[in-house]
DNA sequence: CGTCTCGTTGAGAGTTTTCAATGTAAGTGG
DNA sequence: CCACTTACATTGAAAACTCTCAACGAGACG
């Protein structure tokens, strides 16, 4: 069943009995996503959480000069959303572009809170996941501030390694903080080292 | 009575009865925090989560070279913790430590746990304060990666103007990701200009 | 074959840090 | 309450880091 990915990540967390399954289930929407297709777009109001059957997408804001700030990639068996928008339903100030076509599975807030209700162990699974996206949050925060442009980038590439030469490294830039042109120069700089 | 402020903080979120209120309160220790009292070690394990009833704290780690960097203020009626410990309970790398001395309410993630399952309701409450300081940790997040220094400063001065004039500025550089002497190199520029 | 996006490279400019010196405010012990 | 000590803030000059702008090359795709 398609979305077998899911009902399993969450059964990672919490137990699940077959019918808790069947309603959950009940209420996500899948939808096939294309490449450079806009899932949610800044100035709407990201109305579904969106977990990642296939594919992948990323999440990025706008600054004042037209340049791209990644919040967050989002391969198969991730979450993502804009989580300001979709907790309060008032309008995103992010973007959810696909970087790959794939699938994926979206449940609306209205939905998700009625679930919560009609299974309980579900706010317990988002409860759980929250508290560890808050201290992935909270850590690249830290290597934002404590460490240097170099050594995010090495700090990327091992900790997604799978991604550093599956996607544009101006994403890359665009996830440590630096210009396209500089993160050239350092990689340049890495291989003449060797 | 002394965990009113918590009750109340708690109360905003979901409905309490006069039996919860019990059962919360008898789960939480009081504390006395001094000024520069160290609440949390990097090293060891963030047993508990704290909430402010008064004073001020703030959690910061250091970094190879030896400079600190702040993750979080947290006054009166706000929650504190490393939140990476205090889940896992494996070994902090953050510093808790009393900015201005003042009382403190803990819960120790056991008896959280517990809460949670005598109260169902409270694991709704701490679902909905984590995915707000998620969106927050998010907006900062954003916030580095695009605004200048001196847009960052400005920012933390609208932010928390009650904060500004009240604990040293050399905090206030390790939170937006300065050194205190630029800081003070910009604070000069903005007198400058009026 | 063109077109478009992406990555690379270089020179120059802007920002932020480092280091060292000085001044100032605040806490401490007598 | 004063003298002493310590922590904090300010300033300047030089160095380090990162960006901007412009040009060029390579690959993907229609």
């Amino acid at each position: 069943m398609t979305l077998n990915l899911l009902l399993n990540n969450i059964a990672r967390h919490i137990i699940l009995s077959e019918a808790d399954r069947k309603k959950i289930a009940s209420r996500f929407v899948l939808k096939e996503v294309k490449k450079k297709e806009l899932l949610f777009k800044e100035g709407a109001v990201a109305k579904d959480v969106a977990f990642v059957l296939s594919g992948c997408l990323r999440s990025y804001s706008v600054d004042e000069n037209g340049f791209e700030h990644i919040l967050q990639f989002a391969p198969a068996d991730w979450w993502i959303t804009d989580m300001y928008s979709f907790i309060s339903q008032k309008k995103s100030h992010l973007n959810i572009e696909v970087i790959n076509a794939g699938e994926v599975a979206l449940l609306s807030r209205v939905d998700q809170l009625h679930l919560f209700d009609e299974v309980p162990a579900l706010e317990r699974y988002f409860r759980i996941i929250t508290e560890n996206a808050l201290v992935s949050s909270r850590q690249r925060l830290i290597d934002n501030l404590s460490l240097t442009a170099r050594q995010r980038y090495e700090h990327f590439c091992t900790t997604y390694p799978s991604m550093v030469n599956d996607i544009p490294q101006k994403l890359i830039a665009a996830y440590i903080g630096v210009t396209p042109e500089f993160l050239s120069k350092m990689r340049s700089e890495l291989l003449r080292k060797k």
